[in-house]
DNA sequence: ACCTGAACACCGTTCAAGT
DNA sequence: ACCTGAACACCGTTCAAGT
């Protein structure tokens, strides 16, 4: 059949990246398929095809957004000024406070998983990397010079703490009943941790 | 149509749960289908709905296994006899070695989620809280008497610091490249942050 | 050139009907 | 009583054909 476009490449994408975006943070990656995401924008399921790859294409672009404006908010919180340690913290809960304002964005990024064989893309670990990079930079002033490894591994370990508790109380399976508790037991990681690292 | 059982209900329901075990440890969650595991033991579809709930039902009994056989090992850690703060580094090795050999039935405790409305079953909780519980024991000379509320609170920061970086290291999203790396911040999160407790 | 929509190979789940 | 398998309402993805 075939239609006289009404949209641009661009804007097409952006349809279906806004519909795809929508869908997950109200139902999850569980409501997303290239048919719903057709439907709402009023294009058949092709189309989704003629833009994308294929769906995990689409999830990965919205994985890219939900990075990004994590990043935002951790740099938002490296410009304040403020005691070394206490940023480190309010990373900590930024961290957190995120993933609770946007669960089921937040969930996509472990829910998803790639056909097997399949990489992620560079640009993906770079970002994931990057975030980690705000976390030593936070870490930077806590650790002597020359001791780059040390805060890098203290970095990933604060990263993957903080995500652990994230992810299990927003999963329901680590016994607590709110975001309050899961915000002490994040202050607590912070706190006991960095207070347990060789003084200097 | 129909035909002679040639097993009995419970022989059918192990059949399926093992068929279902073996799909998931190779293909992950996304291998499992209902008609897959009908293929495998040789009946038709509908037999699986005569003997569970539905799908989410078979799939939360493999997950009950999962936790039963990490329960197994870390009581057989705390039985052994050894200094207190390494049998929490043994009990924290043996949750990284265990997602590490079976990634895809681990994963599977977090990939998998009931449908929205629908709550996790007691049971369920009850493993979970079991195996927190084993942590709290070895935790429990190194706190005051007393002290419970920080003792638990502690046992779920480790819980969740080293699932956090299990969870990311097998995704991939760390940074790290290696088992053993994951197996070095696992160690030094127990470490450190013991380390970091107040004294007593 | 752009987009469609039928087609293929799959799903989970139900339930009337057959042995 | 036990089990089937057709039926319903979905999927992701491709690609010949229509405008």
């Amino acid at each position: 059949m075939g239609r006289r476009s009404s949209h641009t490449p661009q804007q097409l994408k952006d349809l279906i990246l806004e519909a795809a975006y929508e869908i997950i943070e109200v139902q999850g990656l569980a409501g997303l398929s290239a048919r719903e995401v057709a439907r709402r924008i009023g294009y058949s399921p092709g189309t989704i095809y003629n833009m994308f790859e294929n769906l995990d294409d689409v999830v990965l672009r919205i994985e890219a957004r939900v990075l990004d404006a994590l990043d935002e908010r951790l740099v938002a919180i490296l410009k304040e000024a403020g005691d070394d340690r206490t940023k480190v913290q309010r990373l900590a809960q930024a961290y957190l406070q995120f993933t609770h304002e946007k669960p089921k964005l937040w969930n996509l990024l472990f829910e998803h998983h790639l056909p097997a064989g399949t990489e992620l893309p560079v640009w993906y670990q770079e970002k994931l990397d990057h975030l980690l990079t705000r976390v030593e930079e936070a870490l930077t002033p806590l650790f002597p010079a020359g001791s780059e490894q040390d805060r890098n591994r203290a970095a990933r370990v604060l990263w993957a703490g903080v995500h652990g508790i994230t992810s299990l109380s927003t999963a329901d399976k680590l016994s607590i009943v709110s975001t309050e508790a899961a915000g002490r037991l994040v202050d607590d990681l912070v706190a006991t941790y960095l207070a347990g690292l060789p003084k200097n």
